[in-house]
DNA sequence: GTCTATATGCCGATAGAC
DNA sequence: GTCTATCGGCATATAGAC
């Protein structure tokens, strides 16, 4: 008897999202996907077409709510930009230390399809951390800060390379040496922004 | 009849750092690499115990030859360690031009076996990092940089935090934002190393 | 040391009933 | 929309001959 199809569907894709984050997404099969859902094999694709379209839709489901973490951590504050970024990677490093965490999906994903280069993961992976940068691009330039879109790039470069190292080492630490660089290169470009604007008053 | 020995194994390693590092080890089977290879399934099982020994090697191989690329890049220069560092990121991006570069195969091995912390390409991947890190650190200290250990971390989280954009965007020109972030912060603190050790002299 | 042949099971994907 | 049953293929690993 047919149950409510978008529960299905949402069930399908909550237990996607808990097995290929968990293990990886080539290590998972869709056997172990459906079982966890409640449904057998033949349910799941009928709502998805083949597995790579379930893997698309894993990673698009977690590209909102990965960036809005970001965002709300940092909407509510009224401190200098500095202090703003630090905070995002204060906040890697306390999800870092969570038993259950396994890096960045998309960079994992990223490189599990290293080898396909057209790969909707891949797509979903490139899109995503493009937002990301962009929404950091915003946020220093809301500020005024010069040169904002490279400060954005090395940020983000960061970003990820503590998420990386964390992963590899099994060590959050890492998000306070790459919090502490990008501190430093915000806090020099403010200076010179201030250097700068502090001659022309009257 | 038995040919020589270890031929065959590194006829196997070299088809297994081939199809690893191209399609990512959970997507490649042993029955491809023997065959690249040129024997029986049954000789890579009397060469390897297992799958996952055949991996362990696979990156093992890569750790000194990598490293050593790099190492040998500097090796024979006398420029200031700002110039040294930023020649690794120009190599950086010059190695990832070439259609067939996949990113870092530690990373992407860490991040294929993210579920697996006590899996022997996460050990391998963790130790080769640690090596990087070290032969950086050890390359400030011998310039007599300030805070040598802590740049050295930023230095390769950029390092690995512009080899993972490379790889999502499939853009080479992120080492250049990377290597002008490593030069800045080296460039502060040769700064204020100048100017610390300039107030000494008579 | 290398071979042929095989054990055993999971892979993604589908047929057809209800 | 969900089910049972199954397809052909490939996974890692092994048995036993030479």
């Amino acid at each position: 008897m047919p149950r409510d199809s978008t529960e299905t569907r949402r069930r399908l894709l909550a237990a996607a999202d808990a097995l290929f984050y968990g293990d990886g997404i080539r290590s998972v099969g869709v056997d172990a996907v459906a079982q966890k859902a409640g449904v057998t094999k033949r349910t799941l694709y009928y709502h998805f077409a083949s597995k790579d379209d379930l893997v698309a839709a894993y990673l698009d489901g977690r590209d909102v709510p990965t960036l809005g973490r970001y965002q709300e951590l940092i909407a509510d504050s009224a401190e200098p930009v500095v202090q703003r970024v630090r905070r995002i990677f204060e906040h890697l490093k306390a999800s870092a230390k969570s038993p259950r965490w396994r890096g960045c999906s998309f960079v994992r994903a990223a490189a599990e399809f290293a080898g396909s280069p057209g790969h909707p993961a891949r797509v979903a992976a490139s899109r995503h951390k493009k937002r990301f940068e962009s929404w950091l691009a915003e946020l220093l330039i809301a500020e005024g800060t010069a040169d904002a879109a490279s400060l954005a790039r090395q940020v983000m470069i960061l970003f990820d390379g503590a998420v990386t190292q964390i992963l590899i080492h099994r060590d959050p630490s890492y998000a306070d040496a790459a919090g502490a660089a990008a501190a430093r290169l915000l806090s020099m470009r403010s200076a010179q922004h201030e250097a700068a604007t502090s001659v022309s008053p009257p």
